[in-house]
DNA sequence: CTGAAAGCGCTTACAG
DNA sequence: CTGAAAGCGCTTACAG
């Protein structure tokens, strides 16, 4: 069932059925509309969007492309809670605006461009991080949005949360409840986005006075293992820390675990602060509170300056958007004063 | 830059071209196949696999289906961590044999064959539950796989895990730990996974000659809420109930809450088992015991499935496969022997 | 308001 | 081993 058998049994030509099914109705009259859209339902006819990729040079597609810094190729990226729910998110606001969503996790030496070409992509996300970008920004065949990078081509729609706010406000949040001795867990160092929150809690300690002490800064990495760790060696170091921030809740949730490990009662001996707000926060003992990027906002803010991009060839607004971040309180943190 | 360009640079036939990209070695002489390939790099050649589906008849697309039983068309389904986890590993696998994945979620009254249809899909995979499987399954353009379904359209591929022994295993578990009064949580009438689980339960009462009560049996919707709805009655019916086996680690959580909030210690208090073997089992205040279905490999085989189908057309082993099943062993229960 | 022609970039089926 | 022809199902650009 084709445009043609369309056309034919209504007697017309397959300019008009196309004009039809394109909504192009200034074009034909309206008697004629009814008619084949009748014959259409009547038929089942499904355009062929193949056909229509080939000859308009737009396929509609918008491409996911989900990464990581480490090339296990076997890894799966979905399962990082984060990354998911923002594909959610964004499938839901391409869809509704008529694209369709294809996903692929690569690793660093895949060649994205090949990808984006072959299916005509109309535009492409990268989702962390973005080892990419640097010749594709030259080069790509479509728009590119991102989030969080720190590298800066003006072209490309980047959407990033206040980082440097973010640990400011975990790290103030403990200062105002009577910490003086707050630890940083991450090592930060070299990565953009993890020093800026490391500024942040700088920043919260200056701005109270509080005199920065580089033991109090413990370089793991920032996973459930890297928290387990850094939670066992605070409580063994013995030195005066009473709270803890850090750049991820699922570190956070490693730091309570370590600690209890070493006999810590959470939050009594430890007040621990989270980072992202996590679904689990809820789930652990004490509930975690945690600093909140509104990940849903930022996912819709990127997804629509994405496809004014594609179909305006431009935005209308900024194309780098940093959006807003909040402390969420929940039940791991107490008050020293 | 199109096959023509290419072949005119080489002054060989499009043909010639088409059967090197497509390693159709056996027609093209040797000499020839490296030549063209040199020019094919130079160049920065990029088949346009639109042009491929449009005349191969074959999309290499593979679709995957997000649906839910509820209709909240705003629901971000990807939140889901069992559903996330099933997609990334279905995308590699489909990568690895050279599909391309497309994800959309949908709900109750979308056409999901006109979808099919437009992109002239190779396959499509339905992830819960399966109310389009019904009419899909008379005439769906492609083949078809689904993950848990108990409605048994002979064609379909569908791989679940065995439900029963699941909630055998949890039951029985409790029970070899002491425990004789066992509650039960899920409103499992109607629906025909948790039926099988319920079975479960009562059979490995059954076995250890425990006399069924249906006092506790607490049927609420295995959710977090409804979980704390039932360990906050669990607490409060003061019926003798020592243990809980549920359906979903998300509602096991939701009942160690609920009996908590109620002033239980858990699991002295009360045992509870999970389901499901989550990641954040681990993260939880006692870890969670659960029971695990290999969500890896139910993924797996599905995908291989389908891809077998796809390819040859049929399905060298059956294609309704059960997977087997096992107790995580963790620290919320105790035993009172 | 409607249509005939050309073409998008490939592959299939056939001929040599 | 190589090629010329036809066609996949649409849309664009033009003509009337």
């Amino acid at each position: 069932m084709t445009l043609k058998d369309i056309a034919d049994k209504a007697g017309v030509s397959m300019m008009t059925v196309s004009n039809v099914i394109n909504g192009k109705n200034n074009k034909v009259s309206e008697k004629t509309i009814e008619r084949i859209n009748q014959i259409i339902k009547e038929c089942g006819y499904v355009p062929n969007l193949n056909a229509r990729s080939l000859t308009s040079k737009s396929s509609n597609i918008i491409q996911i492309i989900i990464s990581s810094e480490d090339t296990y190729s076997d890894e799966n990226f979905l399962e990082n809670p984060y990354i998911s729910y923002m594909v959610g998110i964004m499938e839901r606001e391409f869809r509704k605006n008529g694209f369709y969503t294809m996903i692929r996790s690569i690793s660093n030496d895949t060649d994205v461009n090949t990808l984006l070409k072959n299916w005509n992509m109309d535009g492409v996300v990268f989702l962390y991080p973005n080892n990419h970008l640097d010749y594709l920004s030259k080069s790509s065949p479509c728009p590119i949005a991102v989030f969080d990078s720190y590298t800066d081509f003006k072209d490309i729609i980047n959407v990033s949360s206040d980082d440097e706010k973010g640990l400011y406000l975990s790290t103030k949040y403990l200062i105002n409840h009577g910490h003086r001795k707050i630890a940083f867990v991450a090592d930060y160092e070299g990565n953009p986005l993890l020093t800026k929150r490391f500024i942040g809690y700088k920043k919260a300690l200056e701005d109270s006075n509080i005199e920065f002490n580089s033991d109090f800064i413990y370089k793991f990495y920032p996973s459930y293992e890297g928290g387990i760790s850094a939670g066992k060696k605070i409580a063994s170091d013995k030195n005066g820390v009473t709270g803890v921030v850090t750049t991820a809740d699922i570190c956070a949730i490693g730091v309570m675990e370590g600690a209890r490990l070493e006999g810590y009662r959470i939050p009594f001996d430890l007040s621990v602060v989270g980072y992202d707000n996590l679904k689990l926060c809820q789930y652990t003992t004490p509930k975690l509170t945690t600093v909140s990027q509104d990940v849903t906002n930022k996912a819709i803010t990127a997804s629509n300056l994405l496809i004014e991009r594609i179909k305006t060839g431009t935005n209308s607004t900024p194309n780098h958007v940093i959006t807003d971040v909040e402390i969420i309180e929940r039940h791991s943190v107490v008050s020293i004063l």
